[in-house]
RNA sequence: GCCCUAGUGGCGCAGUGGUAGCGCAACUGAUUUGUAAUCAGUAGGUCGGGGGUUCAAAUCCUCCCUAGGGCUCCA
């Protein structure tokens, strides 16, 4: 590839070009960090270093990990390539030859090995030939056209992204175009920092977490007031579309978890008890529960399909590494609903479910989120012909939604086909919310039937569903995406009553009462407090709207309405306000 | 699970071998105020847990627990 130079303004390329332009930047920068690691570290090992979003990483394979004293040094180190301008030269060589430059280092040759017979090998030099990278190409034209670097963190990664392999220590940064660019991108991070929700849980007095439940959330009476307005919102849904509620035991004899399959594939992150010489499995998921329900009785096809909706909490004992504030945890609760079937009707339940999803999604005014087919694995059960027919059903269904997607081969689930919906948080990381999933196991395993029109039994189709997924994930999601500012609707605390002296408390706590009588969640801030600190408070705890009493109000049979955007709505006789406000709860906006 | 970093009153932090501090919050009293912080006082900590070094440990060593960042973006 050829180097691309700084020839023309960065403003003026197309968004592709810019995007082409920065991945060769970071990508060189990379480069730029090898040689400067290379220099400090002589033993250093050179793996991989890729552009990715925002910025690049190297891998090296070093005895000793980088310590942040390190990464200052490593960063001067490049300073000096960089001024130097040199330009970067790409060759090609033999493999034999190539093989003999990187000899001495097996990451490398691995590499080399990986590369198509029919592919070029070249190396990469940015200095006159003194430091030499395998490289398949995609530089900028030279060292000075990295305007904006900056190495952000270390981490330990393993070669290859597999945890039996060696772990090779990794050093982020990032490069843009211009000191400004960066400064902006280093800007939005701090914002989103601001965002975290884990941050916005304590300060909000949501939820918070202690060590004797590891990654176990407390949700506070606000946290849980948020929760449940949800759940309200998701059984009005269902009502809508025809579910029924189901309520179910939270551990069962191991026997169950053997027939569903779970005791061999999921028993690692399940928590078992003993109790009287029996052993008991504590629920990971609803779905043995759900075929339970279904066997409880002779089923005809007049009932399907048949919608069972549970809310009960589960348990899953994830790796300690990998839990994440809301993102993930080890107990939670879903929006889980199953749905029997029949084969034919998998596709009006499927394109059902999408549009309610697409109803609840907008209500709360989500976007950015992306939709991901998985599609049959190597592993699987059922017929190759039940594949063909059901990933033909949702392919259809989603080229019909005119929904974006990208389509995975071999990511299904061993059990059936599926749909993921990911949304992204404060910093851009996708987390799986919503999904649909096909599953042709549980009813054999559970040798589940249902007596067809004709007379004969047959076999019903599952369908796994959830609109926000893990409820604890999606709150975290959405603090995030809300910056804690929950409408109307969901916020925890929906109005502050504020009396500018105590004088007029009562005619505020007689408000308050007039309010809370209407199903709205007041509080009356009747401290000894200034007027200024009482407005503040409600500020920081983001309550949509303050209502300010004192004399004047009181003479008016009035409340001054402030909304927490700062907003000052002026004076509004108290019923009005009342109108208002019951107006926007249910619209939800 | 693995690598790095961290754990000090409810929360946010300072304190690197010699008497545990600050801000916010809480509590008490005073103040009664017109749209983002009134003033004064009081109380609160076995410094994540165990073990060790030392005359002396929040501080050094060690094991454990928990949290944060990262571990599929290929030369």
């Amino acid at each position: 590839m050829e180097p691309i130079a700084m020839a023309i303004k960065f403003s003026d390329l197309s968004p592709a070009e810019q995007q082409e332009y920065r991945e060769r930047m970071r990508h060189s920068a990379a480069h730029v960090l090898a040689e400067a690691v290379t220099k400090l570290f002589p033993g250093a090992l050179l793996t991989i270093g890729p552009p990715i979003d925002d910025g690049f990483f190297y891998d090296f394979a070093v005895p000793e990990p980088f310590t942040p004293e390190d990464l200052a040094k490593i960063e001067l180190e490049m300073r000096e390539s960089i001024k130097a301008n040199t330009e970067f030269v790409e060759r090609e060589t033999s493999r034999d030859e190539a093989l003999e430059l990187v000899r001495d280092n097996p990451y490398k040759v691995e590499i080399l090995e990986g590369i198509p017979a029919d592919e070029r090998v070249t190396f990469c030099s940015h200095s006159d030939g003194a430091f030499e990278d395998l490289c398949r190409g995609g530089h900028v034209e030279r060292t000075g056209d990295i305007r904006a670097y900056k190495l952000l963190s270390t981490a330990g990664a393993y070669w290859r992204g597999n945890e039996n392999n060696t772990m090779l220590q990794r050093v982020y940064g990032t490069a843009w175009e211009s000191r400004d660019a960066q400064k902006e991108y280093l800007q939005r991070r701090e914002e989103a920092e601001k965002r975290d929700h884990r941050k916005l849980g304590r300060a909000l007095d949501l939820f918070f977490f202690d060590p004797i439940a590891p990654a176990s959330p407390f949700f506070l009476p606000k946290g849980a007031q948020v929760l449940n307005s949800l759940i309200g919102y998701v059984k009005e849904l269902y009502q809508k579309y025809g579910y029924q509620e189901v309520m179910t035991p939270q551990i069962f004899n191991t026997d169950l978890w053997r027939k569903s399959g779970h005791l061999e594939a999921y028993a690692e992150n399940m928590y078992f008890v003993d109790v009287d010489d029996r052993e008991f499995g504590v629920k990971p998921m609803n779905c043995p529960a759900a075929a339970m329900l279904f066997q409880a009785d002779a089923r005809s096809y007049r009932e399907l399909p048949m919608r069972l909706a549970d809310f009960g909490r589960l348990h899953r004992n994830e790796r300690s590494g990998v839990t994440q504030g809301l993102f993930r945890v080890r107990s939670m609760v879903q929006d889980d609903a199953h749905i029997f079937c029949t084969f034919e009707q998998i596709g009006q339940e499927i394109s059902a479910f999408l549009e309610m999803l697409a109803e609840s999604y907008g209500a709360l005014g989500l976007e950015g989120h992306r939709f991901e087919l998985s599609l049959r694995p190597e592993k699987r059960v059922g017929t190759d012909e039940m594949w063909d027919q059901a990933e033909a059903i949702l392919t259809e269904l989603l080229d019909n939604s005119g929904q974006a997607y990208t389509a995975e081969a071999g990511e299904g689930a061993f059990y059936g086909p599926k749909i993921d919906i990911f949304v992204p948080d404060a910093l851009g990381r996708d987390w799986q919310l919503g999904t649909v999933q096909l599953d042709f196991s549980l009813p054999e395993r559970f040798d589940l039937e249902y007596a067809a029109e004709d007379g004969t039994r047959k076999r019903p189709v599952v369908i796994h569903r959830a609109m926000y997924g893990t409820l604890e994930r999606f709150l975290g999601v959405l603090i995030e995406h809300l910056a804690g500012a929950f409408p109307l609707w969901l916020a925890p605390v929906q109005v502050v009553v504020v009396p500018i002296a105590d004088r007029h408390n009562d005619f505020c706590r007689t408000v308050g009462e007039k309010l809370r009588a209407k199903g709205l969640r007041v509080e009356v801030d009747d401290s000894s407090d200034r007027m200024n600190s009482k407005i503040r408070q409600a500020q920081l705890k983001k309550v949509p709207y303050m209502l300010v009493a004192g004399d004047r109000e009181i003479e008016a049979g009035a409340v001054a309405v402030r909304s927490r955007t700062g907003e000052d709505l002026g004076a509004k006789p108290i019923d009005e306000v009342l109108e208002l406000l019951i107006e926007q709860v249910a619209t939800r906006h």
